[in-house]
DNA sequence: ATTATTAATTGTCAAAACGACAATTAATAA
DNA sequence: TTATTAATTGTCGTTTTGACAATTAATAAT
């Protein structure tokens, strides 16, 4: 019986930043912890990659179970290793972002898990290196955010353009040009303009849009310069 | 005395896709693999992580150990995490890539751990999903370098354009028009052109360049539009 | 009924970047 | 002196960009 011999294991996690939009600022889902160490901290939800499953599997199920969300928009960070980030134990943790629509989030899962959407630029501390992790999904999510469409993915399935400004604003933490925006924007083709309009807003309405599922496909591995001022 | 119960423990490993350039083509550094199973078949080079040691810290080990470079780029790439995808144990691997200047990798050590470059386009089967790995790795490279200055990091000190060019043709399997790459690479400001010619290639020779280092780690996060045809 | 108000939408223009394309130059070989 | 080879430099029409403000559609106030 061939075996790998007398090398050191360890525990393998996950953890998810997630990402959602409530119409005017950038939100990140947090939970109390629920062991020990540092039980009742704020934390990012996670948990141990199981036997049977691969880290992708253990994000998918944590989200599923915290959120009620499934098929959610989730991507690899990169892995936390450092010998001594976990107090107790020596743990790996693989780190994840995901894009939620905030609407359909089931709230009562709220007080199942205590978890809390807080603004991205006003969260309390989290424990070990998981305010590390929060920066680096941001830069990664402004990154990819500037060059794919993404940001739909925080979105109803019906949206309007003011909405996606604020959104793309909320993301980079800059004012960006209405009419620069709404030109770059409609010049991917992939908005749909809709007949309806969302009243909420205003009192003239804006057009309400929905993606082209074809043309998202097939651009979602295309360079698309959504931002201005990417090769300053 | 705290500890997590009962959660399943694994190996984690690093491996390595290396990648070179010959000044002709894009290479990668393989080694036939010296333990079971799978033993002295063509593998990345990899090992286990230690119990001292980051994931990171290990992948720069692995590379001191088997080429003799220290300080050498290196990111990231993903974690490779199936259940089944090493057959004798479970071990999850973290995939980097790194970029290396061929001439600076100590031949000697080809040798040592039977390591031996291939054309990327003409290598062998690979043991377990490393095959995988490379394919992502160089979709990854393709990526970064279209938009960040990194190909650099394969080439000596002092390059020529010609060089630099036909890097940019094989990292992306096309052929790019000459007067506009040399446009394109000179206007981002990094290049600083030098007195002497590279006269080993040509009649004329080829006027030697080297980086601006100042310029260089400043614009590293910037994005830069390398390639053409981002926007299709 | 008219006007004021508010936010969404649309438009202009000069500068820069782009891609397609070919001529010139510097060196050696014939 | 000419031929050859590869490096280098240049043109032009089109598209994209960023900076900037006017118009429109609806409701609220007078």
């Amino acid at each position: 019986m061939i075996e790998y011999s007398r090398q050191p294991h360890y525990l393998v996690a996950v953890d998810c930043i997630v990402f959602g939009f409530d119409g005017e600022h950038l939100k990140i889902l947090l939970v109390k912890r629920g062991l020990e160490p540092e039980i009742n901290k704020w934390s990012l939800m996670g948990g141990f990659v199981g036997a049977d499953e691969s880290p992708d599997d253990a994000a998918n199920r944590v989200l599923k179970k915290m959120t009620g969300l499934e098929g959610v928009y989730l991507e690899q960070l990169q892995i936390y290793g450092e010998p001594s980030r976990d107090p107790i134990e020596r743990t790996l943790s693989v780190g994840y972002f995901a894009l939620i629509d905030i609407h359909k989030y089931e709230t009562q899962l709220n007080d199942d898990y205590e978890a809390e959407w807080f603004l991205i630029n006003d969260r309390p501390k989290l424990i070990f290196d998981h305010n590390e992790m929060v920066a680096d999904a941001r830069k990664k999510l402004r990154y990819k955010a500037a060059l794919h469409p993404i940001l739909f993915e925080m979105l109803p399935k019906q949206f309007t353009i003011p909405q996606l400004h604020t959104l793309f604003e909320e993301v980079n933490d800059t004012k960006i040009d209405t009419r620069n925006f709404s030109r770059k924007i409609t010049s991917t083709g992939l908005l749909i303009k809709l007949e309806e309009k969302d009243r909420s807003g205003s009192k003239k309405g804006a057009f309400y849009f929905k993606l082209d599922k074809k043309k998202y496909s097939a651009n979602s591995q295309a360079f698309l310069n959504l931002m201005p001022n990417l090769k300053s």
